[in-house]
DNA sequence: AAGCTGACAGATATTGAAATCTGTCAGCCC
DNA sequence: GGGCTGACAGATTTCAATATCTGTCAGCTT
């Protein structure tokens, strides 16, 4: 019947559990079988690979992480303004997470350090959000850049350490929201006058 | 007799030399010895843990590394171009050492891991030849920054993601060149304008 | 006496055998 | 028949025994 149908939901809620109480490294997909109280092949009915259920997981999990931010990006408040704040929020999230869900950050860190495709995705989103933001603010005559999406990357390649998790270990430094502060600074100054011109191709020397 | 003994200097060439062949989660104290045909013992009358050679080796070996640099920061180009000049070569290096010189250039990677003196001393002596292009700048009225060393890390951070080892896996992919002449791009244009005043969007235009 | 050696204790790394895990699939059950 | 099971092969991980390494030091050598 569907009411004891396995669903895709299901093993998705039981593994991310698993991976919270044993973390990455330790999770098998037998481990979520037996807490569904299924064989293990079943999961597998549902999820071709263990990697692909922990890139559903972790994908699922980044969404709800960065809830927030796709509304920041889309709010009325003045681009710079906005930027400002949609970093912030960003860094905050990052900071949270690592701090009070560590075993599902450490999951998604090891996500990234192989480059798969939802860690991918959600960067283009990001950066999706970012663009948006940039947009606005040339349109409003607030910004300069040629080209948004570029820019958009440069930004997000220029906050990378606040944002990326192989930096994760420095966030708790004390010097950090000012550094933060200080490179914001320096990107919204940047967006400010002559966005993202390759200026004069580097010639040889 | 003067002849045969035994210096510091001799066993850091051993050192560099084992850890190039071997990387350095192979090398040992004892293979160093062997190298120079004397007791592992000996080796700890110069050096007081097998951490403090690997650290005097790496930066010995990063002093060469960057040795252009310093007279690059201290040239008489303008600043902006001296900039991107100093930025461009920094990149370059680095990635060189990466791709030429693996086993050192891992070396180095663990010893940034664990933010040891060596590593910190090297990255205050960037952070300072960057303050020192700033401060030259602010001064021929090219650049705006109210503390130049603050906004120094600041450029030194934004820049990240193309100095720091964690991420040379990606400094063989297609587009970094871009990328890092779009950072580039935008963090000269921040320094143009407003430098790092904390967070004041610019209202102005 | 200054510098080196070699033996030592405790820590770390290597190894290979046993256990567990991943991914597949023929067959069972609803 | 669609979905689940349980057994299986090959890959990976664990574990404990063994070997090697780090750091110390008493004593030898020159």
């Amino acid at each position: 019947m569907a009411d004891s149908a396995l669903t895709a939901e299901q093993i998705l809620r039981a593994a991310e559990e698993v991976l919270r109480r044993y973390g990455p490294s330790k999770a098998t997909v037998v481990d979520v079988a037996r807490a569904l109280g299924v064989s293990h092949g079943s999961v597998y009915r549902h999820f071709a690979t263990k990697a692909a259920l922990r890139a559903a997981v972790t994908s699922n999990w980044l969404e709800r992480a960065h809830a927030g931010l796709a509304e920041i990006a889309e709010s009325d408040t003045p681009a710079p303004q906005r930027l400002h704040e949609w970093l912030t929020a960003l860094f905050a999230a990052k900071r949270r997470k690592a701090f009070e869900d560590p075993e599902m950050f450490a999951t998604y860190q090891s996500l990234e350090a192989t480059t798969s495709e939802p860690v991918l995705a959600h960067i283009e989103r990001m950066v999706g959000q970012l663009a948006r933001i940039l947009t606005d603010g040339v349109a409003a005559g607030q910004f300069t850049a040629a080209d948004p999406l570029v820019t958009a990357r440069a930004v997000w390649d220029a906050t990378d350490r606040f944002h990326n998790p192989v930096h994760s270990g420095s966030w708790d430094q004390p010097g950090v929201q000012d550094a933060f502060e200080a490179v914001c600074s320096l990107v919204l100054a940047g967006l400010a006058t002559a966005g993202t011109e390759p200026r004069r191709p580097p010639r040889r020397r």
